[in-house]
DNA sequence: TTTACTGCAAACATTTTGCAGATGT
DNA sequence: ACATCTGCAAAATGTTTGCAGTAAA
């Protein structure tokens, strides 16, 4: 992650450090705003205004993306930069799977054909309850 | 349209049915601001409150849906409630197409089998440009 | 040393809410 | 008549920006 910020150009400061490190060890989806909470507390601690411009960077290159998560936008989750890939979301517990492409791309080649459309990206999303959510608490519509 | 808000037991009001015939004539998205500035020429005038407090309405019974559009985030398109469906934007002009389910949800079927996650809903989107626009001004990036 | 980065607080944009009065049923 | 709906303006969110100081290269 820290290679893919230096490679990029920016500097590697304390603060961008921090945030991949709170960003990294984080297996289900998050806010800008847990961000911040948590941000205050690292160090060095991390202000509002760079955690939202690193935000930025990051989803730049790849290394987090928006999520639509229901009942609550802009959601951020990581990913491998590397790959085409969507995000499969729990819904209880924010985490997230990251699914490899799995026929999406041919079906996309097939609607640009009988639409006319030139299809340029397409977002592929699916929310669910994890394995693990699943047997506890089953309560819960 | 008003059939359906009726059915649900809204109170068909003037500014509804301003509402629905703003929303019905738009063959492409708009955000809620575009909304707002077309509401309050229209007779009776609509308030900024109430055309969110309508969206909201008109969503819940997915008569519109919201988009993710890229480089700007909450449109909203017209939708065809009864049908699952998915939506093909235009970059350039906004123009939505509506897409009937293609395969998605047997895609979706087979994730929720490999990860064990029991999948609710899914969202896919695509992003592009349309016919039209494509003949029309092809410069831009 | 030079330019990029950071924090702060103020500015912004967007959506929600309380309330008194208007309106549909 | 009664509950719902509306507008307004204020408040709550969520995100961006200007600026003076700080730190990376």
């Amino acid at each position: 992650m820290l290679k893919t910020l230096d490679r990029a150009g920016y500097h590697l400061t304390g603060q961008r450090r921090a945030m991949a490190e709170l960003i990294a060890s984080r297996s289900d989806s998050f806010t800008a705003d847990d961000l911040v909470a948590e941000a205050a507390e690292a160090r060095p601690p991390i202000g509002r205004a760079t955690v939202f411009r690193s935000l930025e960077i990051f989803e730049s290159l790849g290394l987090v993306e928006r999520v639509h998560v229901v009942r609550s936008d802009h959601a951020y989750v990581v990913c491998d930069p590397a790959r085409h890939h969507h995000h499969l979301v729990c819904e209880r517990c924010g985490r997230n799977t990251e699914i490899r492409d799995v026929g999406i791309a041919a079906i996309a080649r097939d609607l640009a054909d009988k639409t006319g459309y030139r299809v340029n990206s397409h977002r592929f999303e699916l929310f669910g309850i994890c394995p693990d959510c699943q047997t506890t608490s089953p309560n819960n519509s």
